[in-house]
DNA sequence: AATGAATGAGCCTTCATTCAT
DNA sequence: AATGAATGAAGGCTCATTCAT
């Protein structure tokens, strides 16, 4: 029996059964009837509220970028002074929110699909140029040319993800004390 | 017009029709089939030299995985005074061979089946384990206690491959002298 | 012109169309492609309903067995006389439902299949069990110690199987009179 | 390196093998590589000695048919009384070596490729018809019209077969004792 | 709003067979 | 006498996608 207003409802379901089939699966190798029977639905609706596999995931895409965003956001609002915010942002970046084993590999997994899909491509370029952008931001307050450091902390960054990802157990709680140790030790040199 | 001792052959051709399929495409999302015909030979072939796709995918890595190890192996055994060792492990980790667009991705794709296969899984943690060793060996050179310098760096090499293999353009040919001195920074800043 | 409701119809097409082809084939070499061609649907579907060619075997066994069965249950139902159980159970065995050409051969090569699978075998033992207890009713009638007589007898059922398999044209029609007489034969003996 | 004289070697190595084959696989769902690593060769001089599979098949055939013949006639020609015919004849269709499992089930398969196949064919009815006129002859001793007890007869010790095929198990030692009492009440009868 | 029904296309894999050596 | 090399053809199975209801 069929309700008005469910389509968000049904996308959203679609969505986060989306993002925790490749989490499982750890591979873009997950079926429209996988994600539309962990959604409760059948494979006829997704493909009616999205069009196609690819949009599916590209929907999970972005809900995983939105919510990362959000995140970062909150933190940098939440944060006054300007010589705290380095380290909010990249507490931020390992936040449990972000750092779910599950969201993290579908993040890997988009890794690889930007390979060969310019939309997937796009979204990836801005999370990147997001990072770097905030990055530099938050560095102002150290330094008066921040490029090289938030090249290498944005590199460290991703590094430790793919890390993460490879390695499902430990997940390190300290991931973003390392980061920030080594964030502050690229800003000391760089200032002599 | 079949020939005796053609196996090594054939499985080279194969190996390297995979790497650069999957390069291409940028995904696991090869047939057996576009390998085969790359390689010049039937599937059935592919399949008899090696039992079945999974392996042939294994095989690859491997072969990956001895081309990186032998250019770190060659570039640190030409390598005499102990402080120069960290700049020829970078240069070598990020020399031509192993940095090629195509390699680098299909490495990324290697990460991503490690998710499912413990294979893989195996075989990264392999060349994990033996980038570590060779950096916390080199920078014995420069600190007593190398361990957060190691794992810092790791993560930026990793994050930086992860960085070119998005960015298929650029795949910065500064990219060692950037890790290089982000090290030296780390390794200053430790010393104190 | 997809309707609801189809399953059933799909599942007895599929069944038949596996039983007609095995009888022409004269062997279980038979592809789902032709299964499903010749009950006028894809082998997508086929193995969407079945999930795969054995239980499509399986499904195909079943049912010969529940016709076999069928028959030989009104058979006997509408035999009031004791005495007259044998010869209508030995009719019914050789009823053109149960003789038609294609379904004794199907019938033989399911015997080989038993051998290679534990769920063939086992329906193929519930059909020599119930054989072997509706001769046992059959005989209580004529002798008190039926058992020699129903092995010697069913034994002889499964040969005229056997060869009628192989003969394909004759199929004797007086192939119940035959078996009838000789059953005869071995209850006086026995009664003696 | 090569031999001379290997032929007739190879070829009953080949015929074993196959036999063997069919008997453990419990089909003929057994690949001509099978085949050749049992014996010892490549799967290129089983071709080369044979042709093809259906030859080896029927190679395979023919083999067990002459083992049955020659210990049929052994069994006959040393049996001087002709009333003790019938049973030398019984006993010898179920001697151990044509009652071995792997030989039922190899036989029980031909009956199977005999309706696909019409040389397979073409031999099982030269079985039937030797086994029919050995009966006919071994029961003109006893009847003067031995026709229906030779049917009844060939039919059981067929099912008998067919049955021993199905119960791996037992293959009960005390087949020919049954076969023979059967025997003995038809002909009593019949003489009346 | 939602789904059961259905399929075409494609992939992995197997195998009998051939051929040059 | 014997085999390694190689393949074409085919089969089972999966899956994204469509359509009528």
């Amino acid at each position: 029996m069929p309700k008005v207003g469910m389509e968000p409802v049904r996308r959203a379901a679609l969505v986060d059964a989306t993002i925790g089939m490749i989490g499982e699966a750890g591979s873009l190798d997950v079926t429209v009837g996988q994600i539309a029977k962990r959604a409760g639905v059948s494979t006829a609706l997704a493909h009616h509220y999205f069009g196609g596999k690819d949009q599916i995931f590209l929907a999970a895409m972005r809900h995983i970028l939105s919510e990362y965003s959000a995140e970062v956001r909150l933190a940098l609002k939440s944060t006054s002074a300007p010589q705290d915010r380095l380290a909010a942002l990249i507490a931020a970046n390992f936040s449990p929110t972000c750092f779910k084993p599950t969201t993290v590999n579908a993040w890997l997994n988009f890794y690889v699909q930007a390979q060969s899909s310019e939309d997937a491509a796009r979204l990836l370029r801005i999370y990147q140029r997001r990072l770097d952008s905030n990055l530099r931001h938050a560095l102002r307050a150290h330094l008066s040319d921040p490029t090289p450091v938030v090249q290498a902390l944005a590199a460290m960054i991703d590094g430790v993800y793919l890390r993460a990802a490879l390695s499902r157990s430990g997940l390190k709680r300290d991931a973003a004390q390392q980061v920030l140790s080594a964030a502050r030790a690229l800003i000391a040199e760089q200032k002599q």
